[in-house]
DNA sequence: TCGCCCTGTGTGACTATGTCACCGACGCGC
DNA sequence: GCGCGTCGGTGACATAGTCACACAGGGCGA
């Protein structure tokens, strides 16, 4: 067991690398996505405290390799149990084994979520819900249009334009590299009902 | 510890039920999807024997509610495992729970296949690899385009054209009903390289 | 300070996909 | 043979994705 400090934009791991132990994530937010050949990406999930890397578990249980890549959004505090400790807390530990299920439980949800949202919504709806989730409480977003699209798997140029719309009915204010949210109500309005 | 027996096309849970136990398949196929408000369904995942169903686990592990729907694809024969035994032998029953690992993991990749699939390649794609699985080892698939649709997460329309492609071009035979496959290796070059 | 250059953004034009509607074909039961 | 429900084909249009290009902002070195 060993705690270590990581920077922000420090790739944790990458598809088809070996894992060395399951990552348990103090402090700090990493970021996990897919990319395909042709260059798309999107954003699978975020790994916080408390919450556990799913990539980790699969490596550790059944020795497959990851298939997504995992960066850090922020700087980081982690730990690493190997994967014996990691066998044996789970085997003895009832607690450690207990908070194990709830965050894989946890995550099999936000999958599903996320499934359903590129699957079955509009472009409109999935923006707004990401325009929402990134702001948090505050009323601004850090974030360039491509990094947008990529949380919500679309392309660019789709998103800038969405953005556009948004823009043009008063619910955020476009600057480069940065959004702010001016009318939560109606974007959540969207980000339920839109079709 | 209940076995039981049930006839193709019973829907064992909805969104939204609350869960009795832990199910086992021993004989058969649950499909499992999801439906949005607009009508539109994808198909999530399937349980068959030695696999788990993931919906359940969630339900168990932290009290959530089913949010897809399983379906008897055929006839069945299941187990059901309380609540109370099931996290007894999570516990004490080390196979068991080695088992459970490895079919949440293997689920979990899964689910990350469907995003990779629906978020980041195209119809042709996706329908000529949906064609190949469901085929399995003989040449005849029974389905209907609506649930080839269902299965890539697309429109039916969408389907019937794209199929009528493939028949043009000599890959497949469409009858009402059913698709016979012409040229397996031509389709599966367009499962990984159409883009 | 000027100008270069990289990144970010706006936009047109075109393709791909999804939606809606309708019609005709097939199969089944009466 | 007829009625009826399901299935499949297709046109017309809406939405989303792709590609290409122009230009704006801002950092940084000459």
């Amino acid at each position: 067991m060993s705690a270590m400090q990581v920077p922000a934009g420090t790739v944790l791991f990458r598809p088809d690398a070996e894992c060395t132990g399951f990552v348990v994530v103090h402090r700090g937010s990493v970021k996990v996505s897919l990319t395909a050949e042709n260059g798309r990406e999107i954003v699978l999930y975020r790994v916080r405290p408390g919450g556990i890397c799913l990539q980790t578990f699969g490596c550790l249980v059944n020795g497959s390799r990851y298939s997504a890549e995992g960066v850090a959004e922020t700087d980081l505090e982690l730990e690493v149990i190997p994967v014996g400790e990691f066998r044996r807390r789970v085997a003895e530990d009832a607690p450690f084994r207990e908070q194990l299920f709830s965050a894989v439980a946890a995550r099999f949800a936000d999958l599903e979520r996320l499934v359903e949202d590129v699957a079955l919504s509009s472009v409109a709806e999935r923006l707004a819900r990401a325009l929402l989730r990134l702001a948090g409480d505050g009323p601004v977003i850090d974030a360039t249009h491509e990094a947008l699209a990529t949380e919500i798997g679309s392309a660019r140029a789709v998103v800038s334009r969405q953005l556009g719309a948004f823009q043009r009915d008063g619910l955020i204010e476009i600057t480069r590299g940065h959004i702010t949210l001016r009318n939560r109500a109606d974007l959540q309005a969207l980000a339920h009902l839109a079709e």
